[in-house]
This record gives C-alpha cells, sequence and structure tokens, in this order.
DNA sequence: ACTCCATCTGGGAGCGCTCCCAAGAGCATC
DNA sequence: GATGCTCTTGGGAGCGCTCCCAGATGGAGT
C-alpha cells in the first residue's frame, strides 16, 4: 500500500525525458525519436505502469466507455438465446478494443428512467441498444444528446426517424421466405402462418416474406410468445383443419403451436410440418427437434459494434444499416 | 455545443456558496446549513448540473465500477438460462446503486489475459464473478490484488484459498436429495445418476445428496453438456437395462439422456422416470417436460451483489458465503 | 557563416473534483 | 468584555493526465 503506483512523471524521470513526451510515446504519436520512445517504454515495462483513465478522460473529455442498453420487459430479458448470442458478439468484438462495455438491462419504466438519465456524454462515448418495441422513448432520447447510437432491429418505417437509425438486422423477409419456399418445396399445399406482432418491423417483415410465396390467407397473429403461438394455432386449426404446414416466426411461437398441434392427434412433421424462426439451440430438445430460420446472432452483435466503432472514428459518414442473412437450419419438424 | 456541461464552480456561483459548500452537497455531507443547502439543490436543478465522474474518481481514487466477468470458454457461455438469471439478478440490483457494471466474457485465454490485466484497483473497485472452473486463475489473481470478490459457485473444497473466497452458491447437496428423494417417493428401485463433473463443486455436492439417499451403485459422469449426458446414459443402459429412474445433474445432460432412453425405446415417465437440474424453461418444451430442480438464479445475482457492496462498504468482516435454496419442479418427466 | 525549415522536446496550464485547513460567525461561560 | 467552544464556510492544493506552445537541435540551402 505505501508504494503507490507509477504516474506518467515516474515514468518520464526514469526514461531522462519529459513528461510530454512519455506521454506522446503512450498515445502512440509518431512525434518522437526511436531512441526515446525505446527508453520511455522500457520504463514502463520496468514500473509496470498503467495510465490512469480518470485522469485521461479528464482531460479527453472522453470516457472510452459504451452503454449496452437491454430493453425488453420482464421475463423474457436475456431468457432468450437471441440476446445471448448478440451479447456474445458484441462482447468479443469490444474486447479487441480500449473500449469498456457497460450494461444496463431494463425492464422496468423506473430502470428506464434511470438509464435515460445516464445516457449523456458524461458517461458514455456511444450507446448499444438492443429495443424491440416501437414506443421505446430511449432510442430517440439518446440521438437527441447526439451520442453515437447502434439499434439491433430496424426500426419500424412508421417511426420518424426511423431513416437515420443505424441498425443491425437479420434479414427477416428472407427468411420468411426461405421458409415459405421449403414447405412449399416439400409438397404442402395447405401452409399456415404464424405471425409476429406487426407493431415490430421483425414481425412484419417476416410475415412480408412469407406472403410473397405462399399469400395471407391462413394466417393469425401472436406476440412472439408460446402462449400466443398456441392460442394463434387454435385459431388456424379451426378455420383450416387440413392445413398441412406452419410457418411460426418465432420458435418459442412454433412450440406452442406443436403443443396444440400433438393436442389435436396431428403427427409432425407427417400430417404438419412446422418452421420456426430464430434457430434456437432450444429446438434441438423438442419434440420432433424443430426446423428453424436460423439468424447469426453473435455475428449480428459484432457488427453492431463495428458500425458504433467507425461512429465513434467518426471518419466518415458510415454506412447506416447492415442486413445479416438467415438460413434454413433443418431438422425433425419438417 | 457552444454552451459546455455546468461545473461545481457553476453551481457555486449560481447558488452564490464557495466550491466547498457545493460539493459538500452533492457528496451529502451533514455539515452545511439548512439555506445554503436549499439554495445550491435550487441551482443545481436549474443548471441541471451532473457532476463529472472522471474528475470525482481521479480524486477518490475510486471508480464507481464493478466488473461481472462471465468466465467460459466456448458456445456454453450464456446460452444457458443459469447466466442469463444471474446477470439479470445482478444488474437489478445494481441498478440501486451508483456503481456502473462493467461487462466482460472470457472465452479465450487471450480474453482472459486481457481481462486479468484489466482487474486492477486502477479501473475497478470490485469483481463479480461466474466461474465454474477450478483452474481458472483469475479468482485468486484479483483475490491477491486485495480487490472485494465475489464468486457465483463454491470453490472446491481442494482450493487453496476456498475458506476465504466469499460466494453465493444454490444448495447443490439438497438439490441432489431433492431429486433422488422424489424418484425413491415415486417408488422407483433401480435409480442412476448422471453426474456432473468431480472437478467442480456443484457436480461434487449434486451427487453427495443423491448419494446419501440412493447410493452410488449406478452412476456415471458427464461435464454438464447434452453430449456427455447421452454418452453416460447409453453406459448406464448398458450397466443396468432395468433401471427405472435416472437423476442428471444438469438440464442439458437430462436432454442427452432423454434422447438415448427414447431411442432405447424406453417411454419417459412410465418406464424410466428422469429428474434434471437447473430448472431451465427450455425443459418445458421437451417432450416430456423435464422435471427438475430448480435453482433461483436470479436470487443469487441479487446475493452477489449484496455481498460485494458490504465488502465495498468495508464496516464489518461480512459473512462471506450464501447458500440458497433450491425446489423440486415437478414436469412430465418424472 | 548565415538563415530557414522540419523534427523533436520539455514543461506550463488546466480539465473538475474532493480534501482539508484556516478563518468567520454565533453563542454560552467566566 | 474577553475567552473558548461548535458549527459553518471559502478557497488553495493537488489528483494524473493531455494539450499546446515555445525552444532546442540539426541538416540543408544560400
Amino acid at each position: 500500500m505505501t508504494e503507490s503506483r507509477p504516474t506518467i512523471e515516474t515514468v518520464a524521470a526514469r526514461a531522462g525525458v519529459g513528461r510530454g513526451t512519455a506521454s506522446r510515446v503512450v498515445n502512440g504519436s509518431s512525434q518522437v525519436s526511436p531512441a526515446a520512445r525505446a527508453a520511455v517504454l522500457k520504463a514502463i515495462d520496468e514500473l509496470g505502469y498503467v495510465p490512469n483513465r480518470a485522469a485521461r478522460n479528464l482531460v479527453t473529455r472522453r470516457t472510452d466507455c459504451v452503454a449496452l442498453v437491454i430493453s425488453e420487459p420482464g421475463d423474457r430479458l436475456f431468457s432468450e438465446p437471441y440476446f445471448a448470442g448478440i451479447v456474445r458478439g458484441i462482447s468479443s468484438a469490444m474486447a479487441q478494443t480500449q473500449l469498456q462495455l457497460w450494461l444496463s438491462m431494463v425492464s422496468s419504466s423506473a430502470e428506464r428512467e434511470r438509464t435515460g438519465r445516464f445516457l449523456t456524454r458524461e458517461h458514455v462515448d456511444g450507446v448499444l441498444m438492443l429495443s424491440q418495441h416501437a414506443d421505446d422513448p430511449l432510442p430517440a432520447q439518446v440521438r437527441a444528446r447526439g451520442l453515437p447510437l447502434v439499434l439491433c432491429g430496424q426500426p419500424l418505417a412508421s417511426d420518424p426517424d426511423a431513416g437515420e437509425m443505424p441498425f443491425v438486422d437479420a434479414d427477416n423477409a428472407t427468411g420468411g421466405r426461405q421458409a415459405a419456399q421449403y414447405l412449399r418445396d416439400l409438397g404442402r399445399r395447405r401452409i399456415a402462418c404464424v405471425a409476429g406482432p406487426q407493431d415490430m418491423a421483425a414481425g412484419v417483415a417476416r410475415l412480408e416474406g412469407f406472403r410473397e410465396v405462399v399469400g395471407d390467407e391462413l394466417v393469425e397473429y401472436g406476440d412472439f410468445s408460446e402462449e400466443s403461438g398456441a392460442k394463434a394455432m387454435v385459431a388456424l386449426l379451426d378455420r383450416e383443419p387440413g392445413l398441412d404446414a406452419v410457418f411460426a416466426a418465432s420458435d418459442p411461437m412454433a412450440f406452442g403451436a406443436m403443443r396444440v398441434l400433438k393436442a389435436a392427434g396431428r403427427r409432425i412433421p407427417e400430417d404438419v410440418a412446422v418452421v420456426g424462426f430464430d434457430g434456437s439451440p432450444g429446438g434441438r430438445h423438442s419434440d420432433p427437434p424443430l426446423t428453424s430460420v436460423f439468424q447469426p446472432t453473435e455475428e449480428m452483435g459484432r457488427e453492431m459494434t463495428r458500425l458504433l466503432l467507425a461512429q465513434l472514428a467518426g471518419d466518415q459518414p458510415v454506412e447506416a444499416q447492415v442486413i445479416v442473412e438467415t438460413r434454413l437450419e433443418i431438422r425433425g419438424s419438417a
């Protein structure tokens, strides 16, 4: 405890140079003679010098800190592999950086308010946000403060500033198309759809892709949850007992639909083929294992990080939107 | 951009007091007259003053920042609801605080090294660690630097400094007992166990509880993964084709075991009852839904935070170990 | 030998805050 | 009216860093 950590002054003294030169070496300026640089690096190594972040931030007025806001009500939070994969991707991309990742999970409006108050230049350099709902005020708030921001999931076209929000999303429309086309190629003729909520871009786009191939005769809507999937399936069976395939716009809804189908005596996939959306690992344990449109969550996380870093570097008006590919993962249910 | 954020000097000037008094109000010192306090609070409110964290940290030599290190190799990382629940608990408890939560996910040794270098007083005030493996060097490293630390999961008794590491864990032994007792109460007679790895405290304790009730005639070991569960189940069936119940020390292992059992023509739960450990939501979609020992992950996260805050406050030599209760969640597989 | 420029260097200033000391104010006691 | 106490206050000092300016150095050009 007696010996405190070395400061840059200590390093400079030991290297026999001035504070300025030592600082230049630490920050990788090119305006330093090779001899001076070598001496400073040697001193740093010997002393085990680590720059004091607070002091640096005080003068540079940056924080080297990026917020990851996961804004989702209640239980769904994080329980879905969707979030897990994205967080993993972000974290691994961030690990290549000087940046710290500050985590905030928002599930109540009190937490939302507190987080909103925190998201200022004072505290973070930029914000990554996993937010599903169109009515979340946080993105606009962050945007208004001029903080760099990247969303996960395309904002709805109806959103006033949807056009200028940088985001990363899966190619939901193509995913929906892939599912529908696959079912069609299997020779299925009465193909139904349990669509997602139409106040979310993902819900809209997945249905749109499906509709392009199959049409929208047999569509019921859910909210991505298992329960809503079950309920929609009941309605679909009621409308068309002879249906021979279902595309559900999320894996949980697919699980709910399968439960209802089995209870109604349908064999999967013989009588009714089922395709989900997410490609979640949980689909491997269902009975039968769930065929599903896989979205590369980890890659999405990495892309989000990349977009944010580009904004922070501030070179060019960077590309604002990244769409990553989906692919059909075929298991047992179709 | 022209108008910069107000400093405490601005606040003091506006309130007609000195900088010191303003600072005292901001930091809640009692040594301030009511009149002065009111004036300062008014000024703060009018100016929208927010203290500059970097400047404060520079002088207080604290960071108001806590690291959450999730140290787990490869894919399992975060994909299990186990992690998700704990993170949620930590995050919600931390939201009550001034503290920031810095997230680091460690899956390669390079990342481990980088994180280790970062975990100093310079950067964080304390560390929360979700680490499963006995040979992880990070806890000892953090401990050696005198940083407050709370682990999730009891260190192995063989670990040199296991005794002094504060931790939170589920009552794994009781959980194992609950599962075994339940199977026994169902009238099962040939009860097998797919145990976890014996280099992890959770693996040891769950088996120990099971063994107390059933004995250890029929035990095979896995590593908590689905594949290992399947392999162990094959071995068990080979040793005792007449077994009528299985306790698996993790849900993924239970899924693997169920797959093998079904392939071997056993009906679940009629021929063989299966109980898992985790109580993961995924168990609801398996066929049949998995009966499992539930561990209250969210509560564990909250407890970890509580222990760390107590250490940071540094009042008393705080209680170092918290064991939370498990409970059997009965679904369809047993 | 002189100027001129490019390159490199040292160190003053100051970021916004808390700590702490000395001094002022108010009051009771001698 | 002087003394001693407590409560409150203002502001100097300094945390460790980067920014920036002025000066030193050295080689090229005249």
